[in-house]
RNA sequence: GGGCCUAUAGCUCAGUUGGUUAGAGCGCACCCCUGAUAAGGGUGAGGUCGUUGGUCCGACUCCAACUAGGCCCA
């Protein structure tokens, strides 16, 4: 320490002798650069491992993975996902549990498939489908391993060296086993079924898979001669001039017409036009006189639609009868009221069909051309030339009324953006109503704990009125459906014996074999058909719907790897109430009699900063990649955390910008501390709570509230309320009041002082437990700060320490509420600092002293504390006097005697000591 | 078109069984500090609680319709 002759400190040099804030945590936290350090660090220590295999009571919580299709970059809502996943493990394991995390992917499907074979296409090349097969699994070995590294960079921990691939041999022959259960069952059955087809990809396409898109269609009106009619509701007109008229917008299902619709509650007119007669919707007369082009009409009578069954009308182009049945879904809104019905080529038509016995006929192959079916019109496509062809041949008859076009929301292939058709074909199903799975599924769901309650409701809903699940995709990318044809009698064959040979070669060779193997080679040695004893058999074509795979996780992970079930949660977007949801509890409660998960979270979507969806054409996406390279993982991490993600979550630079401020507050809090307690050795130099100065204690008492709330909010995935509370906590209860009292006592106290190492105690509880609480959340920061903490005997990472827990002690209600009323003085001194510093009075508080005039009552209990309240109002001096008044009166004038060299504090004590004339007697003792 | 859901200050969120002038933090404005300094402190201004009806003595809170948006389905 420099001094000059006469021993006296020079004026600059007193602030050497402060205990300024010292420590190496940088300010700036260059997160971008930096979080790869620390993952590293739980590399190299194994952190997941010890994590997922630790010996515990609490016994494991098994957040089970909904796999991700392993294509393309990960988006925000993939990060939202994950993320959410990785607070939910990093906290049941800071709780005490074991928690084996892991991820998945989804690799069979449609999507990939026709990637790669666009690929092919541009090389000009026509794989086998082998090398179809083979060129998919590469692509989706591809992006797993990127999507891989993208999840790694969230600072996400789980098992990435070992994920679950839905394309292992060990998972495609679980889905072979899980389809044999099924079918041992009963559940599976072959079934005659519209559904929606793609001629251009040639497959079957799932609800999921077809988009509504606007579309130009061809807009006919097209009249049935009358054949029959049995209760003579015509009237008198010869059966030769009746007709009814339909109208469609797909001229090409003409030739698959088998009956015309009515609704029974509607009236129907008898319309007589140019010596002929009409049945159409009465209400729809002049709607559809005006589209034919006729003027001159009248309506000779009119009657219900239910009276019009048992009429026959004649096909417009074919030698077949149309016959009249009813239909509900029959509106008044367009067309005739009188609805052209093709069993063949719709779902509403084909349910009507089948109530009235009549067979689909499905005139139209793969393609979409014509078949032999389609008599005249065999080999034409559909949509090339089939409308045409159509529209030319009612033209002759003269049954065509009227033709234009009509744009409307019609369903397009998701995948090559084309109008998709129905089509009747036989397709494999699973049914949902044997051994009343539904009913039991529905169930079920009363048990399940639902995050947020509406989960249940959306579930239960889309249960009760889905459709049995259409299982077949004509595709090469996927698991086969492991069923054999008996050459000679047609059996369908999926024995407990035939799938369990499919299986053990699954699980060695993986879902090629089914493709490169003859059945023979596949069946077991001198298998016989178990219908007819034949002994030559074929193999199904058709794959497997991809949502069986990942349906049937449970079992190819939950049960294989983790050797449990069910698991403890499903977390996922609520797109997958329809999706993963459904179809994992579909597989588990058919296969397990049991739902694969106990809670389940549903998450809602990413949208822009508008709430409008995001999507690559508009051009609104954000991308997870870009923020973390410019704010990093942790900042993306606290965003996701300060969203209420149980609805849609929006994002956009406001909101990030907010919260890149919030991480700065938290860290410059963490900064503060760490540097506060440099030279604070837990061990040796805390104060036993009973000697803690009163503030001390009274900030305890807030962490102990404030670990408690936060634990609750974590137990109840409440994310967004831990952020807000801790953010709070830190801006007001530590920044703005407790750390910035405590500076002078940190700062100009003795460093040993009791004073001194009371405030330290408490920082490095508040330290070690806000580093803890945030853990799950910020996870790079906490474990940077984790490292920073003085003391021996941590956790050797952050993740593997202990959740905070207040000591009882730490809660104090009384002293809290006597500090309520300090704190209540201390606004009322603010205010009148305020007033004072406006009035160029003063400039810092320090500079002032506070008068209180208090009544009474206020002032005795003031009284007890009159020492301390300089340092509470952070001024120099305070006057406390009884006065006659109702209210605290503030009064802010100048403090008397001379500013210490040393603390800044204006106190008569300074000049006491004339080896330091310029310090206060606090300064003088902690100088000497 | 149907089902479920959402709509409170610029942003993120609170608003308990309907009850006096609707809250918080951040941001913003102004001021102070310069011993947390690309930091810190203080004060203040911001809301016709999506719109319109209705029930009620009284509605952000209950009901209905509408608008905007989301997911799923057709």
């Amino acid at each position: 320490m420099a001094r000059c002759g006469s021993g006296v400190y020079l004026r600059m040099e007193y602030s050497k002798t402060v205990n300024l804030p010292k420590t190496s945590f940088p300010m700036k936290a260059d997160l971008p650069n930096r979080e790869p350090i620390f993952q590293k660090f739980w590399e190299e220590h194994d952190v997941y491992k010890k994590m997922s295999q630790r010996e515990t009571d609490m016994g494991s919580f098994i957040l089970h993975d909904g796999p991700p299709y392993s294509n393309g970059d990960i988006h925000i809502g993939h990060a939202l996902n994950k993320l959410l996943k990785d607070f939910i493990i990093k906290y049941k394991v800071m709780k005490g549990y074991r928690t084996p995390y892991i991820p998945g992917w989804d690799n069979h499907g449609l999507p990939i498939e026709n990637k790669v074979s666009e690929e092919f296409r541009k090389k000009h090349l026509t794989p086998t489908k082998l090398e179809m097969r083979k060129a998919c699994r590469e692509y989706a070995s591809k992006w797993v391993s990127r999507q891989r590294e993208q999840f790694e960079r969230l600072g996400i921990l789980g098992d990435w060296d070992d994920p679950y691939l839905t394309m292992n041999y060990g998972y495609e022959a679980t889905i072979v086993k899980v389809f044999g259960e099924l079918a041992k069952q009963g559940y599976i059955y072959r079934g005659l079924k519209p559904i929606h087809w793609c001629i251009y990809d040639e497959t079957a396409l799932a609800e999921a898979e077809i988009e509504y898109a606007e579309h130009t269609s061809p807009s006919i009106f097209v009249r049935f001669p009358l054949v029959k009619d049995p209760n003579g509701q015509f009237g008198n007109k010869p059966a030769e001039n009746c007709y009814t008229i339909i109208w469609t917008t797909t001229p090409w299902t003409i030739p698959a017409n088998l009956a015309v619709a009515v609704h029974p509650d509607y009236d129907y007119a008898f319309v007589d036009v140019d010596g002929d007669r009409y049945l159409i919707a009465e209400e729809l007369v002049g709607k559809t006189m005006h589209a034919i082009g006729k003027e001159n009409y009248c309506v000779d009578h009119t009657v219900k639609g239910a009276e019009l069954e048992g009429m026959v009308f004649k096909h417009p182009l074919v030698d077949r009868n149309s016959i009249l049945v009813h239909a509900n879904y029959v509106t008044l809104e367009d067309g005739t009221g009188v609805v052209h019905t093709a069993p063949g080529h719709g779902r509403d038509d084909f349910d009507t069909g089948q109530r009235y016995g009549l067979t689909p006929l499905n005139p139209v192959d793969n393609k979409g051309y014509f078949t032999k079916e389609a008599g005249q019109f065999e080999g034409l496509h559909i949509l090339r030339q089939g409308n045409q062809a159509v529209l030319d041949a009612l033209t002759e008859s003269g049954n065509l009324l009227a033709s234009g076009t009509i744009a409307h929301s019609y369903p397009h292939c998701w995948r090559c953006h084309n109008p998709v058709v129905f089509r009747t074909t036989v397709q494999w199903f699973m049914s949902l109503d044997h051994l009343e799975l539904r009913q039991k599924m529905l169930d079920v769901l009363d048990s399940i704990a639902w995050y947020p309650d509406e989960a249940e409701n959306r579930l239960r809903a889309m249960l009760e009125n889905s459709p049995d699940w259409c299982l077949s995709r004509q595709r090469s990318w996927g698991v086969a459906i492991p069923v054999f044809f008996c050459k000679d009698c047609g059996e369908a064959i999926m024995t407990e014996e035939s799938i369990n040979a499919v299986y053990e070669d699954s699980l060695v060779n993986g879902s090629d074999s089914w493709f490169e193997k003859d059945p023979s080679e596949l069946l077991p040695p001198g298998y016989k058909c178990p219908k007819c004893g034949g002994s030559q058999f074929t193999k199904e074509q058709d794959v497997l719907d991809v949502w069986f795979d990942s349906g049937s996780s449970s079992r190819a992970v939950i049960e294989r790897r983790l050797d449990t079930y069910p698991a403890d949660m499903y977390l996922e977007g609520s797109d997958q109430h329809r999706g993963w949801f459904n179809k994992s509890l579909v597989v588990g409660m058919a296969t397990k009699g049991e739902a694969p998960f106990k809670q389940l979270v549903s998450h809602g979507f990413m949208l822009d900063s508008e709430g409008k969806a995001m999507s690559k054409s508009i051009g609104n996406t954000i991308a997870p990649q870009a923020i973390i390279k410019k704010v990093g993982a942790d900042v993306l991490r606290l965003f996701v955390s300060s969203s209420n993600y149980f609805e849609d979550v929006r994002i956009g630079d406001e909101m990030l910008t907010r919260v890149t401020d919030t991480y700065r507050r938290l860290r410059n809090t963490f900064r503060f501390i760490l540097g506060n307690i440099s030279d604070f050795n837990p061990a040796e130099d805390s104060v036993a709570y009973a000697d803690l100065l009163e503030i001390d204690r009274l900030m305890l008492h807030r962490l102990a509230q404030l670990i408690g709330q936060v634990d609750g909010f974590y137990a109840n995935y409440e994310f967004h309320k831990v952020y807000h509370t801790v953010h709070n906590f830190c801006a007001v209860d530590l920044s703005s009041l407790y750390l910035d009292i405590l500076k002078d006592r940190l700062y100009a106290s003795a460093q040993g002082s009791i004073e001194r190492r009371s405030a330290q105690t408490v920082l490095f509880e508040i330290l070690s437990a806000l580093t803890r609480l945030l853990t799950p959340i910020i996870t790079h920061t906490a474990e940077e700060v984790w490292q920073e903490i003085p003391g021996e005997g941590k956790a050797e990472s952050v993740v593997l320490a202990s959740f905070p827990e207040a000591r009882p002690e730490w809660t104090d209600n009384e002293l809290a509420e006597r500090w309520s009323k300090i704190l209540e003085v201390r606004d009322k001194v603010l205010l009148t600092l305020e007033e004072a510093r406006q009035g160029g009075k003063i400039g810092k508080p320090l500079e002032s002293r506070v008068t209180l005039t208090a009544p009474a009552e206020l002032y005795g209990f003031l009284k007890k504390y009159e020492t301390i309240l300089p340092s509470v109002f952070i001024v120099s001096q305070v006057d406390l006097v009884v006065g006659p008044v109702h209210e605290l009166g503030v009064e802010v004038g100048q403090p008397v005697g001379e500013k210490c060299d040393r603390c800044w504090l204006i106190l008569d004590s300074v000049g006491n000591h004339p080896d330091h004339p310029t310090l206060c007697d606090r300064c003088y003792e902690a100088v000497s």
